[in-house]
DNA sequence: CTGTTAGCGCCTTCAC
DNA sequence: GTGAAGGCGCTAACAG
């Protein structure tokens, strides 16, 4: 027996009696007109031989691909459902979205993978704008295929119209003034180097929050990649010296839960004396013991607003309402970075009653 | 100006003054033998048109594509490591990894991504086995690609060869042992119906578990998803009555921190009144509190297993560590289910000392 | 060593 | 309505 290759447009023709063109007016529903008949017999022939188009061949031939790329510093989280949402999104526009892991922000691993969807001539591509992917991205991407950002600081113009960020900054305002004004005598913010580009913008709405309280109140940046957890809580407690309660304000929930299992190590009670607030607002936060007061990350509307502006860049058509929004808030931009809140979740990590 | 297109191979050879095979063969590093100056000079084509191959043209000329597909049921937690590992084994040999997710199982999801992996003609497809998509993928697959299930029960044998299965009735069987050598005088499971064929596993692991004490033991089955965490809990404490300690094994460290929350709440100590254990040794299992006892999953060796099969499938070769290792596994393998071992890491919700 | 020439499977005018 | 023919970008013999 040969092998069974799979049936091409040529063997449906054949099949059905009919010629190619034909064939391929059926099966992309073009509004050519054509007899019920003919369709009919183009449809049968279809099933039987099990026919499945090669999208290779079409793309290749239409010179477009129908497809899009997403890469991720790593799935997990905030950003798994990011993709999910994306994909879903895109589907509605009629694009398909592979998405790529970077494996933990492995430069090669994303270069790798960005060179494979621009090889297969993605339409576009979207990316996180994290780490040190900016060089590479730019080389790559050239001025080919539209791309948009998130989550990314930094970038020059040149390489993206557009850089959708959720606004640390301000959350991390926010966070500060909550303990400013619920009693804190010393606030800190923990963090991760390896954070980069997010733990800055952390950082610097941190210490803004402070505004004029900087001179008065005692504070710190810990580093919890470089301290450790224990390390870092013991710093924040020695800076501190008597003053209770402190805040802790950390770069995300995993952090911060951590910190709590060390505070109850210590017999030190959160929130009386050490008040906490992550970032992500993960599943664990509302379960966690305290549950831990979070920022909840808006992947709906960011991944909204991505899909609606790459689809812009392509000349394409998006739902009425995505478009609105997309305008609404491009119209309040400042640069080329667009902002998206997010919202804090009161839990018991800083308050108790 | 019109648009700058992609340089072809036509563009490179021009450009360099050759044909275009030679720089087919350059490209592609064929053995063939040729002028140090003529690959100098192709090269230098390439990098000053930026010329990218189209995988399009090349898989549709050689009639492969040299890329894998991935189903998992969502990204996030053990099924995100398993995708990462799985595309740098692939890599290694030579193959291109897709991830999809069924975003929280949608068969219709599903249904979508392998279609379009097909009509991408890839060379070989892995899926998670959960829920519905037997049939689909049946149908779907057909005699043509090869394909390797993991994590499912329940598939004919015409359909896979081998499922690479976790062995959750083992680690079940053993969470219950523990229970019953530690003092615990009433035992029960809490899982989710949607668990499915993985739910299964581990009830039944649990009740064999109990062996011949099902008949002395206070036990019983908890179904999270109909009764609420709350209620499920309330279940257990009113089966057991006075009762104490009692050990619950739940379908995940997600339940079982929620559990933790719950008793918490109600004034109810853990380990003390109340044992845990949980399963898939989740990032937060260990910081929580109390830490949680689970099961670690081995995704090294199972991706490794699987991309070993599925290589041997398609008639590739391995490397030798994975082949000896995949040649023991089938060697004790009981009928196309390949059974891996998960270790139980103990931790405060199990003791206290 | 290098160039020529058929395809790969499908789309897309342009006649009939 | 339907069919014939050229082309998309690249590979793979096969000559030279």
């Amino acid at each position: 027996m040969k092998k069974n290759k799979q049936a091409t447009i040529v063997d449906v023709a054949s099949e059905a009696g009919v010629s190619i063109a034909t064939v391929s007016n059926v099966i992309n529903r073009r509004k050519v007109p054509m007899s019920p008949e003919t369709i009919r017999k183009v449809e049968e022939a279809v099933v039987r031989l099990g026919y499945r188009r090669n999208v290779m061949a079409t793309n290749l031939s239409r010179r477009r691909s129908n497809e899009l790329g997403l890469i991720l510093p790593h799935f997990g989280g905030y950003y798994g459902r990011f993709a999910e949402k994306l994909e879903q999104r895109f589907h509605s526009y009629g694009y398909h979205l592979s998405v790529f892991s970077a494996a933990g922000m492995d430069p090669e691993v994303e270069t790798r993978h960005i060179e494979h969807l621009l090889q297969r001539r993605v339409d576009g591509l979207v990316s996180h704008g994290l780490a040190i992917s900016m060089h590479s991205t730019q080389q790559l991407v050239g001025e080919g295929t539209p791309l948009v950002i998130f989550n990314g600081w930094g970038w020059p113009n040149e390489i993206t119209k557009l850089t959708v960020n959720l606004d640390f900054a301000k959350a991390s305002r926010q966070a500060v003034k909550y303990f400013l004004s619920h009693g804190c005598q010393a606030v800190f913010y923990a963090g991760r180097r390896k954070g980069m580009g997010a733990n800055e913008q952390r950082i610097e709405g941190f210490l803004t929050g402070l505004g004029e309280r900087a001179e008065t109140i005692v504070h710190a940046l810990l580093d919890a990649g470089e301290l450790g957890v224990a390390g870092a809580l013991e710093e924040a407690l020695r800076v501190s010296g008597e003053l209770r309660p402190i805040g802790i304000y950390t770069f995300n929930d995993a952090l911060a839960l951590e910190l709590i299992a060390e505070c109850h190590a210590r017999g030190i009670r959160v929130p009386e004396e050490v008040q906490l607030i992550g970032m992500d607002n993960e599943h664990f936060a509302k379960a966690s013991i305290p549950s831990i007061t979070s920022f909840e990350m808006p992947v709906e509307l960011q991944t909204r607003l991505v899909a609606a502006f790459l689809m812009r860049q392509m000349g394409e058509d998006v739902d009425e309402e995505s478009a609105m929004l997309l305008d609404s808030y491009l119209a309040q931009m400042k640069g080329h970075e667009l902002l998206i809140d997010m919202e804090m979740v009161v839990r018991k990590s800083t308050h108790n009653e």
